[in-house]
DNA sequence: GACCCTCCCCTTAGGGGAGGGTC
DNA sequence: GACCCTCCCCTTAGGGGAGGGTC
């Protein structure tokens, strides 16, 4: 009749979801001890220390460190554990906000990716796509014989001095004014920009001469000519921006090769 | 003009939100390598990596290990990149679930402390009380001598059996029935119950004559008798079950003789 | 056979210097 | 002065035995 009631470490492991390793550290720390310990050596837990032990779990589970958690249960009284309750519940809102910002992060990386796939890279077509939500930087100038490097350079400071928290995970891409296209002159995009949710500018809505070729990044020279080949061909009028994005690359392809480019260029509604 | 828009480590850790020496590890096991070293020895990235690092950055935020990374990166195909976004999708979903549990748990921890702390542990009352969503356990047999801890024991055992993954985080408490309480037997409760969100059991709306007492588990009895001496006194019928709480118990108190205690009786309307 | 004990060694993802060179 | 380099030592929260006793 020994010990009645009271329990092994296997059992309040099993009752506890915590692993019998765990418990022996958790007992070295002097953060759950036995209140028992018998002839044989063994450990003996109390049954309230099931739902104290489930406490600590979901603690760890939440992060915080076992240090932190020894501390606090030693100085414990009603209001510093309300405290660490509501700090906790805190904690988990913004873990929520955050995970529902990657969660959203991921889904558009995989969009683009899903869209790019099927694509037949030969076929050069007019759509009508809606209105995205995008960020644009500045204007560049290439004046001063500047790189297309360090203008994506000067574009990132750009951001970060807008926002220093600003969520930089988003590919950046780049658009060709009307005029620059016209001109031909490929020396590099106008201004960068990133498709974003919930961003400030957007890509309007209208129709898009759209191609696609493979390789390295800034390999659209090609592309642009065999569009606006096209064009004049079918008798489309340019009328706006042209949108560059490399929806397959170093992200998910390992030659940087056979990265997939895509054009856009801004038309007119062509006759049916 | 050499390494005109590369990045030095210092500026990739500044736009990709990670430290010099997390970028250092990273170099270390080959998941961002600079493109080049500088005649001084420095690193230089490109600006293509911010984005990358970015990406990685989240991946580590959910806590895929960099082993992982490493792996499913070196071997990236458009199609394993999007299972790894929609495994990561996947798992965030779920780890929001149990955030959403967890805070749920410690908010009702906490308002049961909160409606503890400021009680005036001298009065009695008989209060109005809504209904309130428990679990309560199988009736217990004490007639060969059974233990109130092994009775309790039995219930997790129970729960346990039940459902392996039964959150059992809520503290457990005693419930006697109208009968035991007019035989005035204190060998131990009825049943066991745990308050919880949306579980199988009620504890029905009506009137409860309440009252408090500080002590260990199990020292109800004076408490008892002098909510049955108040009963008696104002006429009061008793027509139900009583519901033992410990608002304050080894969660929030060190000492274990000055737990609160709470007893509410089931009793019929008084009359005004 | 399943459970428990005490060492003791190992891991992941970096942080924090020391000691020395570079922009 | 701020930034970069290469060692090198340290940490958190246990996991995984080995070797031996217990229910």
């Amino acid at each position: 009749m020994k010990n009645e009631g009271l329990l092994s470490i296997g059992e309040l492991a099993k009752f506890a979801r915590v692993t019998r390793t765990a418990l022996l550290h958790y007992d070295h720390l002097g953060l759950v001890s036995s209140v028992e310990r018998g002839d044989n050596n063994y450990r003996y837990y109390s049954y309230h220390q099931i739902a104290s032990t489930n406490l600590i779990m979901t603690l760890r589970e939440l992060g915080v460190p076992l240090k932190e958690i020894v501390g606090v249960l030693q100085h414990r009284t009603p209001e510093s554990i309300m405290a660490l309750f509501s700090e906790q519940s805190q904690h988990i809102d913004r873990n929520m906000a955050k995970m529902s910002a990657s969660k959203k992060l991921l889904s558009t990386l995989k969009s683009i990716i899903e869209d790019a796939v099927g694509v037949d890279e030969q076929k050069i077509e007019v759509r009508w796509a809606e209105a995205e939500s995008i960020f644009l930087g500045p204007q560049i100038d290439y004046s001063n014989g500047k790189s297309i490097a360090e203008a994506t350079r000067d574009f990132y400071k750009y951001c970060n001095e807008l926002d220093r928290n600003m969520d930089l995970n988003y590919p950046v891409w780049g658009v060709y004014s009307e005029e620059r296209i016209k001109r031909r002159d490929w020396v590099g995009p106008d201004r960068f920009y990133f498709k974003k949710p919930d961003s400030r500018d957007s890509k309007p809505e209208g129709f898009y001469l759209t191609g696609y070729d493979r390789g390295n990044y800034g390999r659209t020279h090609a592309l642009y000519t065999r569009l606006m080949a096209y064009a004049k061909e079918h008798d489309l009028e340019i009328c706006g921006p042209a949108y560059e994005t490399y929806p397959l690359n170093e992200i998910s392809i390992a030659d940087p090769n056979r990265y997939l480019i895509r054009v856009s260029i801004t038309v007119k509604q062509p006759q049916q």
